[in-house]
DNA sequence: CGGCGTTATTCATCAACGTTGAGCCTGCGG
DNA sequence: CCGCAGGCTCAACGTTGATGAATAACGCCG
């Protein structure tokens, strides 16, 4: 299938310089599975664009997801760009943030990426809460701000769910308009600072399981 | 919820169970099985064995934790004798079937097939807590002979579990009679009809999960 | 009522999937 | 100069999806 040249550069072993495999497979697959989806893009096809053996994709990344999770690490860095909704007034926070999550819906590129189904949308909803939780905590500082970012991410991590993950049927889904609405108030409520030290039910953490 | 048809029993297609392909691999699947064991065995030399396509036995048995455990249904009911063992004075059925169990491992078939890990064992725990559930209510009968079977498999599940599948170091290991001596008495307790109606907990179902 | 295409259902095949374990070979620290 | 660790290849693993025969009941017309 690919160089029948007579250079049968693969040879055994480790290889001699300093090949830079991973940045590879990483562009390889950016460019695929952007390109035909999670599902329609396999392993042995970015291992094949990227010329490297497909049993590296799983010594480097783990597994197909943890690929894709990487991808989408930059992906979504750029898709996202926490740092962009971050700076600016803190009581427009959440509008900002809803805007941002919502819009990744709009941008073609993230359709084609996460409308596959299964493993997909779960890296994302993964990312929100590592990667997104932790510049949260650090934005917002004071005492409790990890819960007040857990909440914030439990809350955009839901709409994730509902949106995408396990999508409701179109009637009782909601616009964008009317999500910014009914979103915003919450996660105001969920930003603000704690009034006191009521026993405030801490904020659920999964708070991402559906009925059915 | 379906059709209250009365006979509709005849089904539409091709009928069910073709009878040579099936035995074909079931009898390849004992032989190797007690041959190479069970991480010994590939799927696809019991299809060659058994002259049929790799897929097929994922296709009739789910997988091969399926096949084994259907090898083991046989080898089971063979080893463990059920019928035998529930004959005779019930004062003494505790006896008969820590013997029953513990004679599992003194033979060598078993232990073949057996000490290969991960997923034999747990067959071996499921056939117990079906199978031998299923005779043991039947032969106690009565109102809570549910209950009692399940105190029983639980405790039979449990010796199972800390003898092969997730073993002690030896020094912390039971010697058979001393699994006998202790396990005795309770299964007698398990075995016993409740003295009366008292809220009685209800032997917990699952009983097999270790700490680490 | 009997023949016959239609349809439904099961069994079998093939290629491909994502993943793993064993081993190879190079680069580097001692 | 040698041992060891690490990047890597290769073959095989268990499993899946698409597709195609085989087969039996149904619909229908005559």
């Amino acid at each position: 299938m690919n160089n029948a040249a007579p250079a049968p550069a693969r040879t055994r072993g480790r290889p001699r310089g300093n090949p830079p495999t991973r940045e590879a497979i990483v562009s390889a697959a950016r460019t695929l599975f952007l390109e035909r989806g999670y599902r329609g893009t396999t392993v042995r096809a970015v291992a094949a664009v990227a010329g490297v053996d497909a049993a590296l994709i799983a010594y480097h990344f783990g597994s197909k997801k943890g690929l894709f999770a990487d991808v989408m690490q930059f992906q979504c860095a750029n898709a996202l760009a926490v740092d962009h909704v971050l700076v600016g007034d803190p009581a427009t926070l959440p509008e900002r943030l809803i805007e941002a999550v919502t819009g990744l819906w709009e941008d073609a590129d993230f359709l084609t990426l996460t409308a596959q189904g299964d493993e997909a949308a779960e890296v994302i909803r993964e990312y929100l809460e590592s990667e997104l939780l932790g510049r949260l905590v650090e934005f917002l500082g004071g005492r409790d701000a990890t819960a007040r970012a857990t909440a914030v991410v439990t809350i955009l991590g839901g709409l994730i769910y509902t949106r995408y993950l396990n999508p409701l049927p179109t009637p009782a889904a909601l616009t964008t308009s009317e999500i910014r609405e009914i979103l915003t108030p919450a996660l105001r409520a969920a930003l603000a600072p704690r009034p006191r030290t009521l026993t405030t039910t801490g904020a659920g953490r999964r708070g991402s399981s559906a009925p059915a």
